[in-house]
DNA sequence: GGGAAACTTGTTAACGTGCACATTCTAGCG
DNA sequence: CGCTAGAATGTGCACGTTAACAAGTTTCCC
C-alpha cells in the first residue's frame, strides 16, 4: 500500500470515489493497488510497467468504467493533441475531403481536428479562430490567402505551426499546401483561348460586404488577365449571388449567358457548371455544340452527367494527407522548419463539355 | 499592487513573463494591477467588473496578446464547452448539414463542436467514441440506432445526455432527433405499388463485415414489408458494393436493373439514384417512361437534374437546429429530463422521375 | 560476491483556470 | 458618526493529469 492521507484534507484525492462524478485516476490506481503514475504509464502505453501490473491496472480501469480526462492531461503535458482546421463550409465535398485527409494522416499520431468553418465570412474567421486557438491546437489548418491584420497577428503570436491550405498565397503565413487558383483561371482561359472560342465568358459569384469567396476570385483574376493578354475584353465575365455556390447559381446564370452570346464558359465551381448543363438540357440548348462549358474542381457529379464536364482538377484528399504529413513533421519540437510551400498542382481534365474535345 | 511572492518559490506563478510560452491569465493581472480573479471575470464577462478596472484589463489583454487556456478553464469549471458529434462521413451534404444546423443553435451559447465520423465502421465507431468521451463533451450526439454493447455501456456511463439522430431506434438510448427510415422505406414503396408499378425493385449497398449502413439496411426493410404485404416477391431487391454509395453506385446497378426487368425502382440515396438516371440517359432508356426512379435524402442534385427526381425530404439542417435545441434545454444542471423523442417527420417529394406523377 | 546498470514503481510539484469564500470599499441612513 | 448592506475585488485551493526526479528491486558481469 502506498497511498496515504496525511497531508490530504477531506477530499477524495486519495482515491475515494466520489458520488456523480467519473472516477479518476487516483482511484484506478487505489483500487489496483499501486500509485496513479503507474496507471497514468499503462494508460499511455509507455511500456515500463509489468505485464502483471499492467492487467490489474486495465481490470481496474475496466471495472470503474474509467475513462482519462484529456483536458487534465492537457494541461499537465501542455500537449492537446488538437489540430485546428478552419473550412469556409462543410458542404463542399472538396473541403470535406480534406478534412479526410487530414484525419487520415493524424489518426495514427493520435490527433483529433478541431473543425470550424467560417461560411466564407471575414468577421466569422476572427471570432472562430480566438475560439480555436483558446483550445490550445499543436498546429492551425486554414484556407489561404486573406486574413484580417488581427488574425494574422493572433496567427503569428500563437506559436504553432499556420499552414494555409487550398490557394497558394502569395505571401504565406507560414507554410502552404495548395495550388494557385489564379493559375486554375489562366488553365480554363488558355484552353479555351486555343480552342478558338471568341466569345469566351465566365461565371462566379459576386462578392459583396463580408462574405467573399478569396479563391473563387483569384481564379476569375487570373482568367480575366489571360482574356486581356489575348486581346478580348473581359466584360463577359459574370458575377451574380453570393458564396458559396452551388448549382441553382449555374441555372440562374444561363439565361445571362445565352443572352450574351457567349459560346464557351468557365465556371468557379463545377456545381455551378452542372447548374448550367442542365439548365441548357431543359431550354433545349446543346452543350457542346452551342454553349462550351469548363469548371472548377473536378466535383464527382461532373463526371455522371452528359455530356460529362470538363474540369480542373486537384486531388483535395490527397491535400489534406499531405498536410497532415507536414504537420508530423513539424510538430515533434526542437526541428525548427523553414517555412514550407507545397504545390499540389492540377489537372485540366478534358470531357464532352467541350466542343473540339479530344 | 496586490501580488506577493511571499508562498510561491521560484516558478511564474506570481506573474512574471515566460519566455516562450503562452501568457497566463497572472501575467495579465499583474500587468493591470488586479488580482487574477478580475480577470477571469473580465473575460467571462461577469458584469462584476468596474467599468474603469475592465478596461485596464482589457488593455492588459490586448498588449500581452492574452488567449485564455480553455483546457484549464475547463478543468477548473468542469464544464468543457464541448459538444460531439458522430457520424459516419463528412462528405454526405446531408450529414454536413446537420453539423451546420447544430453549430447554427449551439453558437450563441458558446459550444464548440467536437466532430468525429466512422467511415460506417462498428469498430471504429467505439474507438473515436472513447476518444471524444475523453474530452469531456458535455451532450453526445450520434446517429442512431445500432452501437456495439461496449459503446452503450460507455455512453451511459458517461452521464452526460446521449441523442442519437437520423433515425429513430426501436431502443433510444436516450433522447432522440430524427425520423424512420422504416418508413421512408414503406412509404417508397406504398407510393410505387399505389401507382400500379408490377416490377419494382430497390438499390442498397451490401453491408459485408464491419462496414454497415444500418439506417439504409432500414429503409430496406421497410421497403420489402411494404412489398411483401402487397403480395410481391422482395426478390428484386439488390445489394451492390459498399458504404457509403454515391452516383457510380447507381451506375453499376443500373445493368441489373435492366436485365431484371425492373420498372421502378427506390434507390437507398439519391445519389445513386441520380447515377441511374445518368447511365439511363446514356443508354438510351428513357426516364420515367421505361424506368421509373425514386430517391431518398433530396439532395440538390435531384432537384436539377432532367427529369428531376421524385425523393423522399427530410429537413436535415432543421433536424441539427432542434438537436441543438434541444440540448440547450438538457444542459442546464438539475433538470432531470425525460428522455425526448422528436420525431422531425419525412415528405414524399413528387418530381417527374416516376411514370404517372402529377 | 560486489557493484553498476537496467528495470520497475513511487513522490511531489506543477499546468492555468474557476469556485467558494473572505476582505475591502462605498454609500446610505438614523 | 457609526453601522450596515451591497458592490467590488482578492485569497487559497481544487480540478485530474503528467514531468521530473527519487527510490527500490532485479539482473548481469567480472
Amino acid at each position: 500500500m502506498t497511498r496515504s492521507g496525511k497531508k490530504r484534507v477531506d477530499n477524495g484525492g486519495d482515491g475515494r470515489a466520489r458520488p456523480g462524478r467519473r472516477p479518476t485516476i487516483r482511484e484506478v490506481s487505489r483500487l489496483a493497488g499501486v500509485s496513479h503514475m503507474t496507471v497514468s504509464r499503462v494508460i499511455r502505453d509507455l511500456d515500463l510497467v509489468q505485464p502483471e501490473t499492467r492487467a490489474r491496472v486495465h481490470k481496474a480501469i475496466a471495472d470503474l468504467g474509467y475513462v482519462p480526462d484529456r483536458a487534465a492531461g492537457s494541461l499537465a503535458s501542455r500537449r492537446t493533441g488538437f489540430i485546428a482546421l478552419m473550412l469556409p463550409t462543410l458542404t463542399n465535398t472538396n473541403f470535406a475531403a480534406v478534412a479526410h485527409g487530414l484525419t487520415d494522416a493524424l489518426r495514427l499520431a493520435d490527433y483529433d481536428l478541431l473543425i470550424a468553418y467560417t461560411e466564407y465570412s471575414v468577421s466569422e474567421e476572427e471570432r472562430q479562430l480566438k475560439n480555436l486557438l483558446a483550445r490550445r491546437p499543436e498546429a492551425m489548418v486554414l484556407t489561404g490567402s486573406m486574413h484580417s491584420r488581427a488574425a494574422a497577428k493572433m496567427l503569428l503570436a500563437s506559436g504553432i505551426p499556420v499552414i494555409e491550405i487550398a490557394d497558394l498565397p502569395r505571401q504565406p503565413l507560414e507554410h502552404a499546401v495548395g495550388f494557385s487558383n489564379y493559375e486554375v483561371g489562366r488553365t480554363a482561359a488558355r484552353y479555351l483561348i486555343d480552342k478558338g472560342f471568341e466569345r469566351i465568358g465566365a461565371t462566379a459569384s459576386s462578392n459583396e460586404g463580408d462574405v467573399i469567396d478569396h479563391r473563387g476570385e483569384e481564379r476569375m483574376r487570373g482568367f480575366e488577365d489571360e482574356l486581356k493578354r489575348s486581346g478580348r475584353p473581359p466584360e463577359l465575365v459574370l458575377r451574380h449571388g453570393h458564396a458559396p455556390v452551388s448549382f441553382d447559381h449555374g441555372v440562374a446564370v444561363t439565361p445571362l449567358l445565352l443572352e450574351k452570346r457567349i459560346d464557351a464558359v468557365f465556371a468557379v465551381s463545377d456545381l455551378s457548371a452542372v447548374g448550367i448543363v442542365m439548365e441548357c438540357q431543359r431550354r433545349g440548348v446543346a452543350v457542346p455544340e452551342q454553349l462550351s462549358i469548363v469548371g472548377f474542381g473536378d466535383f464527382e457529379i461532373g463526371r455522371e452527367i452528359n455530356p460529362a464536364l470538363t474540369t480542373i482538377h486537384v486531388d483535395f484528399h490527397a491535400l489534406g494527407l499531405r498536410t497532415g504529413r507536414l504537420i508530423l513533421d513539424l510538430l515533434p519540437p526542437g526541428a525548427a522548419h523553414a517555412p514550407e510551400i507545397v504545390d499540389v498542382g492540377l489537372t485540366l481534365v478534358e470531357r464532352a463539355s467541350v466542343r473540339g474535345a479530344k
